[in-house]
RNA sequence: UCGGGGGUCGUUCAACGGUAGGACAACGGACUUUGAAUCCGUGAAUCGGGGUUCGAAUCCCUGCCCCCGAGCCA
């Protein structure tokens, strides 16, 4: 897609593009970059963000940039910049050889920095962090000119240099920008441009002692790079007049920077520290747990980049706050997997039925259609014998109304096989719970359709019980219980909000023999049950499957309504 | 309340002075060898109060509510 369809509207974002691409405000070229820190593992709300900036870039014939916003070694890591870039890839996007660190910049930088103490525009501050923030005032009040702030030029440029040559300690001196300690705007009040810190960055080793801090750095990185439009979220508004300052003060190449509003999703959490506190204190199973709302979690989870990428066209760019729904996501996956999962027949929870009037030896073997959304896709053969097994569910002694699977004396249809009636319901002694279903089939339904046209309602999946592998199957549901996490008691915190139910593994699943051969990432749908796809745990042999959703089940809104009726 | 942003169906995005529309969700129906998918249909919104105008979600005034900002984080 080079050109934007001019039936859907533009976002506010595209429209400012179009606009500036007529008034010719940067000669006709369209530029961004999606900047991370490589600090954290990338989340659905990242995707937003990057589905954005190469998305923009792509359709007015732009590039978009990747670059590591990577100015402070205490947090980052090296780890993180790889899983960042496989996770941008494999959502589909391409930055060709625009890979980029802010910590390349870091001789410019301080070079711009020099310029701005030669204009008079930035001083080496000795106050400590304490005094800085009691200088910087309040909200309502304006804050105090540093003690530090008449020095010379000469003198600035000295102590600068010395603070690079590693002479101070950490947090003793800082280079500041000199702008109005009385304005508004809190960030304007002589802000922080560089801070001493003695530590190994991740790329530049132990070069610097000094690093830029994000406002310093970010627009100036813009600029180098020739981006036409900044996209950020809306909490860097307040940092834009800092961020034309630098920029108009140092007169260099100006690129503008735009705010739109950030994704939230009901039902999980976004925010790198929430994430962080579930991997470091266990509350999953890392970074890529299929709970996860990381791109390596959706990925393990079955989610596809297409899901993705089709659910962040969906929601839009613009600066309203906003939660989305977590059932838009489901949404996309089911629909994008709708199309091009295989149909399988898998059992979650075994339940054994004997077809007594079947020969004893007797294997036939069926005709099964791998997708009916896509003829293109064949049929496989699945063995059928005397002895399945069906899901538990799917039998009730006493079934309420509107049921139409198995029961006592019920007829149903095996899918792709026979129809079967159950005859006889045999339970543990002890327990009473029912162990085995003895059934008859009907010869004459071979396929799945009866010659005298008679209804069957239910139709059920199956699997032979000689021929069945077994597999761990993983059901998945949402991480947190709650739609808004953060909606705790007095006291308590988010994880207070944790589901207790968001991972249910079963450890008998019996799948139908085709599967011998999947692979890690592989996508089915279990019949009627779900979409599944290939643990990277599982291995030929000891299969293990994850959950991505389920299918929607509307006889589990007909079960509620039933149940609301009876006051239950 | 000092500054900056924002308030349209349950949710989200649109409508840019001219019939408030889409998607998801909900509900009803059709179809069905997946209670899936598909198809058809229904209900559902302009934060409040003034004003300008033939006509206001849109322009003006005013009030209310929400978000962001006092890191040597990004």
């Amino acid at each position: 897609m080079t050109t934007t369809d001019n039936d859907t509207p533009l976002d506010f974002i595209r429209a400012t593009i179009v606009k500036d691409l007529e008034t010719s405000k940067y000669g006709g070229k369209v530029q961004t970059r999606f900047p991370p820190e490589p600090n954290g593992y990338l989340h659905i709300g990242h995707a937003k963000s990057i589905c954005l900036n190469f998305g923009v870039a792509n359709e007015f014939n732009g590039v978009c940039n990747l670059r590591f916003d990577d100015t402070n070694p205490s947090k980052e890591e090296i780890e993180y910049v790889q899983s960042i870039e496989e996770d941008v890839r494999w959502l589909g996007f391409d930055w060709d050889d625009r890979l980029y660190f802010a910590s390349d910049y870091f001789e410019r930088l301080y070079d711009f920095a020099v310029q701005l103490i030669k204009i008079g525009r930035a001083y080496v501050c000795d106050l400590s962090a304490d005094e800085i923030r009691a200088h910087r005032g309040t909200l309502t009040e304006p804050g105090t000119e540093s003690p530090y702030r008449q020095r010379s030029v000469e003198e600035n440029l000295d102590l600068f240099a010395r603070m690079r040559a590693g002479e101070f300690e950490d947090g003793s001196r800082v280079l500041r920008a000199k702008i109005d300690m009385a304005s508004p705007n809190l960030l304007m009040r002589d802000p922080v441009m560089f801070r001493i810190l003695h530590a190994t960055h991740h790329r530049t080793g132990d070069e610097w002692c000094i690093y830029p801090m994000y406002d310093f750095a970010h627009g100036l990185s813009d600029s180098i790079e020739g981006v036409t439009h900044s996209l950020c979220t809306l909490e860097f508004e307040n940092n834009r007049p800092l961020y034309d300052w630098f920029l108009d003060q140092l007169a260099v190449y100006h690129p503008q920077q735009i705010e739109f509003a950030r994704l939230n999703l009901t039902h999980t959490v976004l925010s790198k520290r929430k994430l962080r506190k579930l991997v470091e204190q266990g509350y999953v199973n890392g970074w890529d747990d299929p709970r996860m709302p990381t791109l390596s979690g959706l990925r393990r989870r079955g989610y596809t980049p297409e899901a993705i990428r089709n659910f962040c066209d969906r929601i839009g760019v613009a600066k309203t706050n906003s939660v989305v729904e977590i059932d838009l996501l489901e949404h996309f996956v089911r629909q994008d997997l709708n199309l091009r999962a295989p149909r399988v027949m898998a059992v979650l929870n075994p339940l054994r039925v004997v077809i007594d009037n079947y020969p004893e030896d007797q294997v036939e073997e069926l005709d099964a259609r791998n997708n009916p959304e896509d003829a293109g896709t064949g049929s496989r053969k699945i063995p059928f014998s005397r002895v399945l097994y069906v899901e538990r569910d799917d039998f009730l002694e006493e079934p309420p109304k509107k049921w139409f699977r198995l029961a006592p004396g019920r007829e149903v249809r095996l899918k792709h096989a026979y129809y079967i009636t159950c005859t006889r319901v045999v339970k543990d002694e002890n327990t009473g719970e029912v162990i085995e279903l003895h059934c008859t089939y009907d010869p004459e339904t071979r396929g799945g359709s009866s010659p005298d046209g008679r209804k069957v309602r239910g139709t059920l999946h199956w699997v032979s019980a000689a021929h069945a592998l077994d597999a761990e199957v993983r059901l998945y549901d949402r991480l947190f219980a709650s739609p808004n996490p953060d909606d705790v008691e007095e006291g308590a915190d988010f994880v207070a909000n944790l589901n207790p139910n968001s991972v249910n593994i079963l450890k008998s699943g019996k799948v139908e023999p085709s599967l011998a051969g999947a692979l890690p990432g592989m996508r089915y749908q279990f019949l009627r049950k779900g979409y599944f796809c290939v643990d990277p745990d599982s291995s030929e042999g000891a299969l293990v499957f994850n959950r991505t959703v389920s299918l929607r089940d509307s006889w589990a809104k007909i079960k509620r309504g039933l149940n609301k009726g009876q006051g239950k």
